[in-house]
Parts: C-alpha cells; sequence; structure tokens
DNA sequence: CCGGAAATGTGAGATTTACTCGTGTTTGTG
DNA sequence: CACAAACACGAGTAAATCTCACATTTCCGG
C-alpha cells in the first residue's frame, strides 16, 4: 500500500519510471481512471506490463504517485505564497485575494489532474489521508494569518480549517465547472467578497 | 445508463429487488466500491448472479440506485426544512441554524452510505450530474432565503450556489471526519458562526 | 578487460471479475 | 388445466489485473 515498490537505482530505471508515469497521466486524462488498463499505460509508455508492476503494485499505485507529485507541487506554490504573506503583511482583503488567486491558479493549471484526483476516482484511505494531511497545513499557516490579522475568533484552528474547506470546495466547483451562465471570474470574486464578510465581524 | 434494466411486476421480484439493494448496501459499506463484486451481492442477497443482472445493467447502476434512494430522502427532508421556514419567516441566525443542523442530521443518519457516495466511488457522469442538480435546487431555495431576509448581495444565485457548496464541504468534513481533537459539535457551532457573519455584512 | 552479481526488462499465462445466454421454474389468467 | 409471461438460475465468456520464470543490461572488484 506504499505506493511504490521499488525505488530506482540506475538512470535507466528511472527513466522508465518516468515514462510509466507520464503515461499513466496521459491516458488518465483522456479515458479516465476506469477507462485506461495497466496495459495501455505500459503499451504508451514503451515498457512490458512485468516492467510497470515492478514499480507500482497496482493500478492505484499509479495514481497516488501522481496525486503526490500534484500534491507536492501545490504544497510548494501556498508555501511561497503564504511565505510572502508572513513578510509584507498586507491587510484582511489583499490576503485573502493572493490566497484565492493562488488556489485558482493551481485548478487552472492542470484542470484534468484536478479532475483525476477529485471526481473519477475511487478515493483509497491512502488518497484520503494524504489529502487531509495537505489540508491540515494549509490549515495551520490559515490560521497563523487569521490569528495575525485578529480575525482568529474564539476558535482558531476550527475557524482556519473551515475557510479552507470550504475555499477549496467552491473554488473547485468555481473554475471546474461553472454552473450554466456564471463564469468563473464573477464567482471568484463573489468568494472573496464571501470570505471577507465572513472575517471582517 | 437508467440504471434500472426491468421493473419488476410482482411481489416476489420486488423482493428480489429490495434483496439485491439491501446486500450492495451492506457490501459497498463494509468493502468499499471496488472491494464488492457483483457476484458476492448476489450470494449475500441470496439469489443467482443471473438475476442480479435482470434488474441491474451493472455494478454502477447498483451505486446509481442507491444514490438515487438516498438523495430522494435528503430531498424531502430538506424540502420540508424549507416549507418550514418560508411559512414561520425566522431571522437569519435561526435560519442558518435550521438548514444546518438538517444537514448535519442527514450526514449522522447514515455515514456509510454518505462516505460511499462521496468518497469510495468513481464518481461518474450520471452520479455527478445527479448531485449538482440536487445541488442546483438547494441554491435557489436558499436564494429565496438570502432575499427574503434581504442579504443577498448583487449576484443572489453565486452567492446562494457558494453557501451551499461550502456548507456541504465544511459539514461533510465535520461529521465524517473531525479532526484530532475537534468534536463535531464545536465545529457545527463555529459553521454557523462563520455563515451567519459572511452573510450579515 | 573479465566475470559474476545485482538491477532491470520481458511477456505468456494464471487468476479474478463483470457480464451473457440458454434453459428451467413460478405465477397470473381464461 | 393449459398456456404465456415473468422470473430465476448458473455455467461459461471476454477482458482486465497481476505473477513469475527467464533474458538482458549495468555495475564493480580484481
Amino acid at each position: 500500500m506504499t505506493g511504490i515498490r521499488k525505488k530506482p537505482r540506475q538512470q535507466r530505471s528511472r527513466a522508465t519510471w518516468d515514462a510509466i508515469l507520464e503515461a499513466a497521466a496521459q491516458l488518465f486524462g483522456e479515458q479516465g481512471y476506469t477507462g485506461t488498463t495497466t496495459n495501455k499505460v505500459a503499451e504508451r509508455a514503451g515498457v512490458s506490463i512485468g516492467s510497470l508492476y515492478q514499480y507500482f503494485p497496482n493500478k492505484e499505485a499509479l495514481l497516488l504517485a501522481l496525486s503526490e507529485q500534484h500534491m507536492e507541487h501545490s504544497g510548494t506554490v501556498l508555501h511561497t505564497v503564504f511565505e510572502h504573506l508572513e513578510r509584507e503583511h498586507p491587510g484582511l482583503e489583499e490576503t485573502v485575494s493572493r490566497l484565492v488567486d493562488a488556489a485558482v491558479e493551481l485548478h487552472r493549471h492542470n484542470p484534468n489532474m484536478h479532475r483525476l484526483l477529485f471526481e473519477q476516482t475511487p478515493r483509497s484511505p491512502t488518497l484520503m489521508a494524504r489529502f487531509q494531511r495537505l489540508e491540515s497545513l494549509m490549515a495551520a499557516a490559515v490560521g497563523a494569518q487569521l490569528r495575525r490579522l485578529g480575525v482568529a475568533g474564539p476558535r482558531p484552528e476550527a475557524r482556519a480549517l473551515l475557510l479552507v474547506q470550504s475555499l477549496e470546495a467552491q473554488i473547485h466547483g468555481a473554475v471546474l465547472s461553472p454552473p450554466d451562465g456564471a463564469d468563473t471570474d464573477t464567482l471568484v470574486t463573489e468568494i472573496k467578497a464571501l470570505c471577507v464578510a465572513s472575517l471582517a465581524s
């Protein structure tokens, strides 16, 4: 269940490892998770099915590896945003705006991967645990900002976590399935307004 | 893709139909979606695999049938809550409180089913469409309440939809995976407070 | 440069699972 | 009671996941 069977030691195997993940990302994006077979992944990667199973114990492990890449990327991007906030101490409105913009950018950057991880996939305990870990990290950082801005309320941790969950859901919806006529930008503006209003009590 | 192959006409077949769905609900809850096989469902239901496929064209149809039951239940429960609101015209705080309590109760009522539908399952287009339809209905009803209370803001539909998505995500998290020490009730209180604050601008 | 050991690559096929189809059984009806 | 329609059955099929015994490549001490 670790998601990785064997770490590559030579550069040759590193190449096949990358090729497999690249092929998996492409096919998952094109055909969805259930629609892609491990044989097709191996074929597009130009390796044998045996090689695939040498590095990934099962189909889900491909997904977990991709999620790891994606979450790592998201984590570092948001980390730098928080660093800037710590240094520049902008006001509430600007702080919210920067965080929301960053999250929107993450969703826009690779919508297929986002859809894959959050819609088309059976969320295994492993995947859920990983996601919640990222959510906790974000909540901690957001909590620090709330305290700095004096809007932490009586239960800072709870408020921060709820904000993170709420923003994630709203941004996900606004970017990946903007309903009927409403365009994404309008929704993003509204998201920021609601968030600021909920904090500027 | 309708989810049903053949409607039962005799009471005998109605019984097998129920037995199959009951077995499916149990096994999905115990072993997860991918972990349960259609053969095991038929076995626990005490019918043959052929009978199962007479009523459900594929494995996903079992899930869709369960989701239909669940969403129908949720829809009617929330509908009566909205009816009471229309009749009694409570204030903002009371309105939010009743809606949140109702949603929390729905999550508590059958956590396994909720987890199944929103976590362990590859969200097919059909399932997603159905869920978004329910979300739209809720958003419309919430929008009416916002207007009644004079807190609709400049874009009532956008605001209502965002509120619905946000509350769903927050309540789901608070009830189904309350993090570390925080208990559900504390989180629910905070959810209500945040929601009221975001509207009482 | 040599030779063996470790790492990596291969693909036929064993196993599992969703799903079909021909056939047998029960129920409603005149 | 007879006949048809509805219902139930379960061995068998196609397709997917995953294994394993063996081939090839790379590494490294002598």
